[in-house]
DNA sequence: ACTGGATCCTGATCGC
DNA sequence: TGCGATCAGGATCCAG
C-alpha cells in the first residue's frame, strides 16, 4: 500500500494515461474522505490535465486553475478504467477522460484524500512540508540541526513530515536497525555522525524500495498480502520473535507513538 | 515549541 | 462457525 514508493510508482504510472487528456466528467461517489472532496474539483469538466507530480506521499495534479492534491491514506489505490466499468466497492472518486478512460480512486478506509489547490497557492499541509529523503537537502548536517530540540524518540522523530518526508513505519524501523540506532533513543541524544548514517540509511532504504515499486504495486493489485510486499528485503520490520540477521539476537517488538516499532536490542543502542 | 494521544474508517486476522 | 478484540503501510489536530 501506500508508502512513498507507491506512491511515485502510482504517480509515474498514471502520467502517460492522464496527461494531456481533456476530462469529460467528475464523479464524486463519496464525498467523506479525510476531509470532504471541495465542489472546485468539479470545475475540472472541460479542462485539459497537466502533469502530475509526487510531493511527499501526496500526488499533485495540474491544471491551468490549479492543482488537484492526492492521498492515498493507508488504504487508497489508483486505477485507470475504460469509462462505465462497473464501480467496485469502496470506489470515491472519479475522473473521466474524452478518449474513453477513467481515472478512479479506491479507498477501504477513507484516510485519503482528495484536495484543491488553487494556481499560486500552497495548502498548508502542502507548505508544512519537510524535505524529499531523497534529495540534496536531506543529509545528515540536516538531520542532526533539526533533531536538536526534540526531545522524543528517534523514531517519531523521522516519521515527522516537519522532519523528513516518506519515512514510513516499515523504513522507519529499518533505517534505524540499519544505523544501530535504538527506536526509543532520543532525537537529540542521536550524534552528528549517526545522524550523517541515518540520514544515508534512509536514502538507500526508500531508493531500494522505489526500485521495487513495480513489483510492489503489482503484488498489492493481486490478492491481499499484507505484511508481505518487501518481506524478503526486510531486515526487522513484522519479525519479532525471529533471529536478527547480524548477530542472532530475538527481535523485539515495541509500541511508539501508537504504531509498532521493531529493533534488535544487540545491535541498536 | 514540542509531544503524547485521540481521531477519522473498513477489513483481515486472531483467540476464545 | 461465530463473535468480539486487536491490529493495519498515515498524519492532522488539539490539549497540556
Amino acid at each position: 500500500m501506500p508508502e512513498l514508493p507507491e506512491v511515485e510508482t502510482t504517480t509515474r504510472g498514471l502520467a502517460p494515461h492522464i496527461c494531456g487528456q481533456t476530462v469529460k466528467a467528475v464523479n464524486i461517489y463519496q464525498t467523506q474522505l479525510r476531509w470532504p472532496i471541495p465542489l472546485e474539483v468539479q470545475h475540472l469538466e472541460g479542462q485539459l490535465s497537466g502533469n502530475i507530480e509526487r510531493r511527499a506521499k501526496y500526488m499533485l495534479w495540474h491544471f491551468t486553475t490549479g492543482s488537484v492534491v492526492m492521498h492515498l491514506g493507508m488504504s487508497g489505490t489508483m486505477r485507470v478504467v475504460d469509462a462505465g466499468t462497473p464501480l467496485k466497492k469502496h470506489d470515491h472518486f472519479e475522473v473521466v477522460f474524452d478518449n474513453g478512460k477513467a481515472l478512479r480512486l479506491n479507498d477501504p478506509r477513507r484516510f485519503g484524500a482528495v484536495l484543491w489547490q488553487p494556481k499560486d497557492s500552497e495548502l498548508s499541509i502542502i507548505h508544512s512540508l519537510g524535505p524529499e529523503p531523497l534529495s540534496n537537502d536531506f543529509d545528515g548536517d540536516y538531520l542532526h540541526h533539526k533533531l536538536a530540540k526534540r526531545k522524543g524518540a528517534i523514531k517519531n522523530a523521522i516519521m515527522t513530515n516537519a522532519v523528513v518526508v516518506g519515512v514510513g513505519n516499515i523504513y522507519a524501523s529499518e533505517s534505524l536497525f540499519l544505523s544501530g540506532i535504538h527506536p526509543k533513543r532520543a532525537a537529540n541524544r542521536v550524534s552528528k555522525t549517526r545522524c550523517q548514517l541515518l540520514a544515508n540509511n534512509i536514502k538507500l532504504v526508500l531508493e531500494k524500495a522505489i526500485q521495487q515499486g513495480g513489483t510492489t504495486l503489482k503484488d498489492f493489485t493481486q490478492t491481499d498480502g499484507s505484511p508481505g510486499y518487501f518481506a524478503q528485503q526486510l531486515n526487522v520490520y513484522g519479525r519479532a520473535g525471529e533471529a536478527c540477521p547480524n548477530c542472532q539476537s530475538v527481535i523485539k517488538k515495541i509500541t511508539l507513538g501508537q504504531r509498532s516499532s521493531f529493533y534488535c536490542p544487540s545491535c541498536q543502542n
